[in-house]
DNA sequence: CAATTTTTGTAATGATCATTACAAAAATAT
DNA sequence: ATATTTTTGTAATGATCATTACAAAAATTG
């Protein structure tokens, strides 16, 4: 028995929920918001996602985690890992502004959840030290090659990396302009040398 | 006439109310949260804040900035003010794991309320470009009398710092840890040289 | 002490919150 | 076609939301 056949594809959802979640944040997004931008009624939507608002956070979560995993499939293939990594900072400057206000889903949920939803700061968390990790994997391999001369402990690099980028993502709604991100970023990788 | 005296210190019941807002962020917390930290009544809490839960925060945003304005009076009388910022920064590895987790209640509305309510993020903006204005003018003073020997513009290495400490108040919740947040500042800071 | 002013505590407000209940609708399988 | 299964839309749920209304309490001033 199948049954009657859903009319809602699954990722599309997450992404519609994702969209709202990473303007609002988690508490200031109502149920109301969710079913707005999903074009679900909350039958639909509770009887895909059983673990309510939760539940379809964390998958939105998750579905940033698979852009990354991507990022990190497609950088293997690449003849100078190091050089994708300078080049995704140097492209954060060309953002439009509303790309720059909104930020980073990931950075967001760290800073507002801590004292609010242990599980789900947590998963957050964890998606930064993954992408961290991979700071800090490249760095090691890009000193072995010469390509980077700074010769501080890559794990210290690495986090020297994530750390630029939790930056940026709070400076760039400050400053929401090319040029001075340009400079800003610029500074940063400078001392990757 | 006098009327009625308030039993309730206003600066103290902003304090109480800023230590919940720190934590739980402007929408997460609700004026049962306030009441409760500030064992006020809604009755007094309306009385002495018409403006609500929006006003209270805001208060609690400029008792901040008059903690910012308070190190930047200490700073005028010492002799080498660039060395009292890095051991600004030097001192957050210090900190213990909760005030770690707490980060900083202006890069916190910053990121949380961009899309929510404008006035507020405006505000704290405000308030970090204050803190970018000091770093400027800071390092501008540290260049000209050789403090600092990186020629770099000014403007965007105040910028990086501000960018460094906006980046610190999300990395140390992924690590709250003193040795980490040391070796992190360290190579942070070294761009200056 | 009486009039006045303000604070305070309590209760009520209507709105919105996330979630559930449930029956009608729409599909499949026999 | 009928039984079965699942989705869907609507309505209702009780909780909590921020805010207001209001009268009692507590102070000052004359």
């Amino acid at each position: 028995m199948r049954g009657r056949p859903t009319t809602y594809d699954s990722d599309a959802v997450v992404l519609k929920a994702q969209e709202v979640f990473w303007e609002k944040g988690y508490s200031a997004t109502s149920l109301q918001d969710l079913q707005t931008a999903t074009q679900m009624g909350s039958g639909s939507l509770y009887n895909t996602f059983r673990g309510g608002k939760k539940e379809l956070f964390s998958k939105a979560l998750q579905q940033r985690r698979e852009a990354f995993l991507a990022f990190k499939q497609e950088m293997k293939q690449h003849p100078a890992p190091i050089e994708l990594i300078k080049d995704f900072f140097r492209s954060l400057a060309e953002a439009d502004e509303h790309t720059h206000m909104k930020g980073c889903i990931v950075a967001n949920t760290v800073t507002a959840l801590a004292f609010v939803d242990n599980d789900l700061e947590a998963e957050a968390v964890g998606i930064l030290k993954d992408v961290e990790r991979m700071f800090t994997d490249t760095i090691r391999e890009a000193q072995r090659s010469g390509t980077i001369t700074n010769p501080a402990d890559a794990a210290v690099l690495g986090r020297y990396l994530i750390t630029c980028w939790n930056g940026l993502n709070v400076t760039r709604r400050m400053h929401p302009n090319k040029e001075k991100m340009k400079e800003l970023i610029g500074i940063q990788l400078s001392i990757l040398a």
